[in-house]
DNA sequence: TATGAATGAGGTTTCATTCAT
DNA sequence: CATGAATGAAACCTCATTCAT
């Protein structure tokens, strides 16, 4: 519906094979991307991924050290990969609501369209976050989605379409939340409401209403109206 | 009313030591939920839970036939806890909108009392729900939590308060999404952006947002105006 | 093709089930012959046999003490049932060459419908006859076969139809192995060689040709003619 | 011609120790013919196997998986040796009677010399044969002994000194029996019997019994007389 | 730089048997 | 006589990691 060419970080084409330490170095994260995702840090078999590799086994000890160097690295790809996207939307030209809109709804498409970061999150939460302690650079990496959010708030306050008072953090967090959910709780969620989360019917419904409760959550109190998703020229 | 003491599902005092199958079985599973809900299922050592229970290692394998058999019955158990007290909420001396509000609030509210439900479901969905399949209890146990839901939109939308058209699920899938998030993505979220999120105040604040935010999604465009929290008594 | 109402020495109808104290016995050993005969004796477990039985676990230690009282208990319950039936042929009637054919045949009978009796006497030789050892009652058991068909073969050297010199035990020797095998190798005969060793017809014919080995054996160089199982009236 | 030395087939010599996977192989699977021989499959220790190699338990699963990948490289090594002898017979040289004689007894001979194999067979058959069914090996492997009989058989009928219309698999079937017997059984026949199974004198007169009984089923009825160990040289 | 072999520690599970009632 | 609960020992197997070449 929205232009969304969304590209996972890690994949540039067949990777290298031979003598090409940088390109066995990507292979083996991305190998182990796959890996972490499906599985967890426990659940994930060094022995698995060293076998699906390119490289041997002692490569991956080679280049990480360990089990949960690797996983470090993994971690740090796939923040680097939507953060990067995020810096590239071109939000200027719209007003500050369909700009806020066009945020949670790129953010949406992002998770969705890339499974492996929503749950590689995941695991790192599992595991209380200790491998995001060890690296500064994910820390930075990440803080950037805020300014552009900035941005966008501060257009709208002072236009009046958005209330001031609000947290640029909560407002973030809320387009996060509603974004990950569909991905991270989908199994549990819908096989017990028996509810497709995942047919792009239904993504595209979920979207929407994603879109629809961040903006409204922003908009002014003495709006003219609220312009529901039917309103727009998509 | 609004500020709950709510307590965790299993823990019925403290459980019998001796001759008391129904005692070991409970204590076995509170042990089991805060390690699973701590590791991860593959993270979790069952000689570990079988040295911090009453019982011996043998006897997990006795009662619950292995590992797994042990996981979904900590899975169920804690499923069983939230709806229970769902069930037990009593809405309909409410408003729909202070109703929708209580909602949100109590599910944020529980899910934040009881990280370990809520870890439970994510280490759930990293197995992409494999253990839910196996389990029927399950899948019923959890449609209680509609119908409630559903009682108070129609209400609301029968006063004019709220929009109609809304799917329940969507907005149980909401409430949800935005409660469950503040637990699941606690640790890294709140380390990339040095926000607090586990202190009362924060979670007061934050509680206060995801109220706010499911409520003016439902509510009808035509409203006299958008009730926000600092106009409630509470 | 000849007569042979064999049947299994502990199936005596349904076993009586409560305050039976014969019956519970005869219904473990029943359950135990099944699950040793099938598994092996490490491989036949206790429990399982306890929950086939209509008694209870403790009964089994109860009754015969342990794994190995239990083992020994059915392994002389299946020798006795062979030599009982053995001692009610009555070969008295036949020529000496129809009877030696008629207690091949016999022999090759009763371990076919009585595969669990020979896969016991597998077992215990896989474990070097050590339960033999303990059990009197066995080893005096099973010396009558040696008088019948000492009896026939007397009857047949007198009347110059067998030859002399041919000791009894490899007589004996020579049948049972031909009848074992049919059933003992069953399966890795049958699976390499492409050879069917179950069906009716497939027995049949075996039986005739283990009948006939047995026969052209005994038989004395210098007489008319070898006669042949299609020459017999049946 | 007749006595022959007979080896077992995986002994080749001391095996290597440090550096020489093929040895720890080798080392590996000749422990654990013994172990699965002398208790079985389920009564075999991986443990015991392991401490009486020279590698460490852990080897065992990287070469063969687990205990049933041990156990069915040891069911292959086994019949391979029998096989592989078999065809090494030169029987060509050999009247067809003198041909069949000589198979039977070195089925005999080779059977006693190695009861490993009976045992390992009769293993194979209390387990219902369900490994012969995941190795194709097996299967192909030990069909070169009917090609041996078959080729001796057709010459003996082309001479009419052999019956004709006897099955080959029938013919071979017997000859096993007879000679698997001996070892398979040895526990209890001699135990109940009282009869010495296992010494040269026993073994050699036995061994003259079953190649009579061979010979003596395959002979042509109109034959000028049946030779008998005695008349010949050996 | 790269590989197959090796490993120790520890993981899950099973087993025959006994105990308290 | 009878039962469900309990157990210690030991079984099989797996894991991240390192070593020899």
């Amino acid at each position: 519906m929205t232009e969304q060419p969304i590209a996972s970080p890690m994949s540039q084409g067949p990777t290298g094979r031979t003598h090409d330490p940088e390109g066995v170095r990507r292979n083996i994260l991305e190998i182990a991307t796959a890996e972490f995702a499906e599985r967890g840090f426990s659940g994930a078999r060094v022995d698995e991924i060293a076998a699906k590799t390119s490289a041997s086994k002692r490569m991956i000890y080679y280049y990480f050290k360990d089990k949960e160097g690797l996983f470090i690295a993994v971690l740090e790809a796939a923040y680097a990969g939507i953060r990067n996207i995020e810096l590239g939307l071109d939000l200027d030209g719209l007003s500050p609501v369909e700009a806020l809109r066009r945020l949670a709804e790129f953010t949406f498409d992002y998770q969705n369209a890339n499974p492996d970061f929503v749950r590689l999150v995941m695991v790192e939460n599992i595991h209380n976050g200790i491998h995001i302690d060890r690296s500064e650079r994910m820390q930075s990496l990440n803080v950037s989605v805020l300014h552009v959010l900035d941005e966008v708030y501060r257009r709208g306050v002072g236009e009046g379409v958005f209330r001031d008072k609000i947290d640029i953090i909560d407002l973030h967090m809320t387009i996060s939340a509603l974004s990950f959910f569909n991905v991270s709780n989908r199994s549990t969620f819908s096989k017990i409401f028996k509810r497709d989360m995942v047919t792009p019917a239904a993504l595209a419904a979920r979207r929407q209403v994603v879109a629809e409760t961040v903006v409204r959550f922003a908009l002014s109190d003495a709006r003219p109206g609220i312009p529901t998703a039917r309103r727009r020229k998509s």
